[in-house]
DNA sequence: CGGGTACCTTACTGCTTAGTAAGTTTACTG
DNA sequence: CAGTAAACTTACTAAGCAGTAAGGTACCCG
């Protein structure tokens, strides 16, 4: 079998495995065992356990950012189109991989400096998509000269991780679909954005 | 020294240093060699690394939501204030005792049944105090009947969702203080949820 | 003083598992 | 067919680290 296949096959299998079992409890053996080849393939192709970990967070999470950005993409000018748009992709690429979302969500640290990086790159990526799509939803308002670029990096730390956290309630509630996940978690942000930039206050 | 001034020692430690390495980084030697002691004192008293770990977990985890009950419960009967207490009481808990946040919530996975079954218990508890909080502000505004536990639910997964993902932000911008995080978290998702449940719907 | 109990140590064992050295097969090419 | 390169294997080594056996000290109470 080519390099380039076996590669992805290893990949594959550590997706899985990793998902199941976490980073440490993880055995190379396994992996390869599963992949249906020797240990010293794996190191051959992948360097190292960590390299092999990479490759499958690198991997992953390249697919989930397409996934939100073609959606986005794809869904006209409005910003709160796109992001609609960006959300409900997020919520049906975590239905249906679920083991690629394990693997990007619950391996945050514990791990050496290069995962963490890989780990928080792929977050700051999706977060700067979506501050970007709240920036354009502030200044369309008209507003945009009191609201600033902080703002919308709070809103879309909040958003993301709103969305984080949702996936733990999909879980919990298999008869929503990511679509109405989505939805009501727009009607949430979106509508008190929407009338905080019309000036409306909450104070204490 | 008597033991439970010990354990309480061996616990203050061993957060410190699974903080700062993460659960299977931390060796119990070093954990031992910080505390002053020799590695089979931490046997003696917290049964096993596990044991020591579950013992810093639950530790952290019951101040934690007893700094946000507390406020909660200190700040009146209206709803919307007692959140707006029990957010600030939770942000600053994680200015204030980052250590602590660190080991609640960078080490989710990855281990075993029971301590995955702590993090869960914790988050959970949280949980229940904010869902009923909202459950609480949505029956306050007359429209109970519409909207059930469910949504509530849904509600307090974002916003706990939103308060995690904050704590970032709060590192990333340290001018901010915990009030003027939660004023912002509470006017995004108060306003909202008040006009939500006004009737307003945001549609794509 | 004898004996018991609470606190504490040194010095190991044993296991898991990442990583590797050395060699084998397959297939293609000049 | 000789040569060589890519794909692949068996059978190890090495090291970290959780957990323990065996024993030491110090204090109290009869």
């Amino acid at each position: 079998m080519p390099r380039q296949m076996r590669e992805q096959q290893i990949i594959d299998v550590g997706v899985r495995v990793f998902a199941k079992r976490g980073y440490h409890a993880a055995s190379v053996d396994e992996i390869a065992e599963l992949a249906g080849i020797s240990k010293p393939m794996v190191y051959l192709y992948l360097e190292s356990k960590e390299g092999l970990f990479l490759a499958c967070l690198r991997r992953e999470a390249g697919r989930l950012v397409g996934a939100f950005q073609e959606a986005a993409r794809g869904a006209g000018a409005a910003p709160e189109l796109r992001l609609h748009a960006g959300l409900s992709a997020f919520f049906a690429f975590v239905a249906e991989h679920r083991d690629s979302w394990i693997v990007l969500h619950r391996q945050a640290s514990e791990l050496s400096e290069a995962i963490a990086a890989a780990v928080a790159d792929a977050r700051r990526a999706v977060m700067a998509e979506v501050a970007g799509l709240i920036r354009d939803g502030i200044s369309d308002s008209g507003r945009g000269s009191q609201l600033g670029a902080e703002d919308a990096d709070f809103v879309a730390h909040a958003l993301v991780g709103a969305a984080d956290s949702l996936t733990d309630w999909m879980e919990r509630n298999p008869g929503q679909s990511p679509e109405g996940i989505t939805l009501r978690l727009m009607n949430m942000v979106w509508v008190g954005m929407r009338d905080v930039l019309d000036g409306e206050v909450w104070v204490p």
